[in-house]
DNA sequence: CCAAAAGTGTTATTGATACACCCATGC
DNA sequence: GCATGGGTGTATCAATAACACTTTTGG
């Protein structure tokens, strides 16, 4: 408890996000450009130092809203990386969120702040700063595993879609075509799903049913 | 990077680590009376401050050795906690593993250090300091679902075992009775497992074939 | 009438479940 | 010979996978 021995670490603390969506048949990944010191000037994960009295969730919430100005998305913890070197000057503990935000409510491609940002294809990034390829990566393997089992895949659509939306995104994710009458049969028996009501007729083909999500799951353990 | 901005937090860091075995046919998991305030007298997780140059992982291990002489278990992180008052003194942020020790391995029933140590039904905990009855709960969640997907039940059991010790560790985690003939076809199914060619005829019964675990599954990102 | 996506069922295969008796040993 | 756990197979049911054509709209 007492912090002036001389063996126990403080380190810094900060809140890392991996901010995903899906666009044009892509998982897209929000990348920065650092501004400063260490890897000025490569693309990196957006984050920050933990503020006094914020909750990590709510500093990764934080981070989120600053980069895209949006509030209200699926936000899940994801891993915390703690080697002692990852950061080349001070002791860093990162805790690691990943978001998923649907490309339709992204206003702005890029940020309302003045730092660099932009969208990159989630599976081949650039070279990023710091161990920020390692953490990505494990974020595509916890969304490709939950796409599996859990209904996460909902956080990357709007309100109201259409079931055709609803299958590219998992086939966006799984990175494989999959059957439409059976994709179909699955996700209705699941049950969590309901009609709207409403019909998009917006295309040069047959209008489609729009689909809403009931309710998200309790969340379990993982 | 600057520490001195009054609005950045620097919190302390700690690993806690929810240790469990299976034993009398109970999930059991490893506690420790607290020696000084806050919650003085109290059992909470075993756990400490992050020591320098020291990884979060090397830190879970090193706990889990003070208290059990125990180093090579499965070791796995669970989740970070850092609400703002989580401890009523500093902020505190605990980077949480939790680890699975075969009974057999136990030596001592307690601890080889000074401290107080003990073993308690992992569903049915006493009042525990801090959030740790939260972390506690959240752990035998993430322990019961992995058991329905995975091999970490092996981490419960010695070198060689019987299939009914095996199945007995399932039924203790996932707190039900599973069919004999369904059980022992399903997991020898996986591949998982190996005869080791031995037998355990040490009980006043039939003679039962040993058998061992092969290797561990690759990581996912779970 | 052509292009484009929406919508719809059946069969085969696979995996999961339910279920009861004989075997080998120690005492 | 009795108590104790070891060991084995089959039939049913549920879930998954493979597979192709018709419908409705816009242009």
């Amino acid at each position: 408890m007492n912090n002036t021995y001389y063996a126990y670490e403080m380190p810094g603390v900060t809140v890392d996000l991996v901010l995903f969506t899906v666009n044009q048949d892509q998982l897209q990944v929000l990348l920065t450009r650092r501004a400063e010191e260490p890897f000025a000037g490569q693309w990196a994960l957006p984050g920050g130092f933990l503020l006094k009295g914020e909750s990590l969730e709510d500093a990764a919430r934080r981070v989120m809203h600053d980069k895209t100005g949006v509030v209200d998305a699926y936000l899940e913890q994801l891993y915390t990386f703690g080697e002692p070197d990852r950061d080349p000057r001070n002791r860093i503990v990162t805790i690691t969120y990943f978001a998923l935000i649907p490309w339709q409510k992204l206003s702005r491609p890029g940020s309302r702040k003045v730092s660099e940002v932009s969208w990159f294809e989630a599976v081949r990034p650039p070279n990023l700063a710091f161990d920020h390829n390692r953490i990505l990566g494990y974020a595509v393997n916890r969304l490709r595993a939950k796409a599996g089992y859990s209904n996460i895949a909902f956080g990357l659509l709007p309100e109201a879609f259409r079931l055709t939306e609803l299958q590219r995104i998992y086939e966006v994710i799984l990175e494989q075509p999959l059957d439409k009458r059976n994709f179909r049969k699955r996700i209705l028996a699941t049950g969590w799903l309901t009609e709207t009501g409403a019909i998009d007729d917006s295309g040069a083909h047959r209008p489609a049913r729009l689909y809403r999500f009931i309710k998200r799951d309790v969340e379990f353990s993982d």
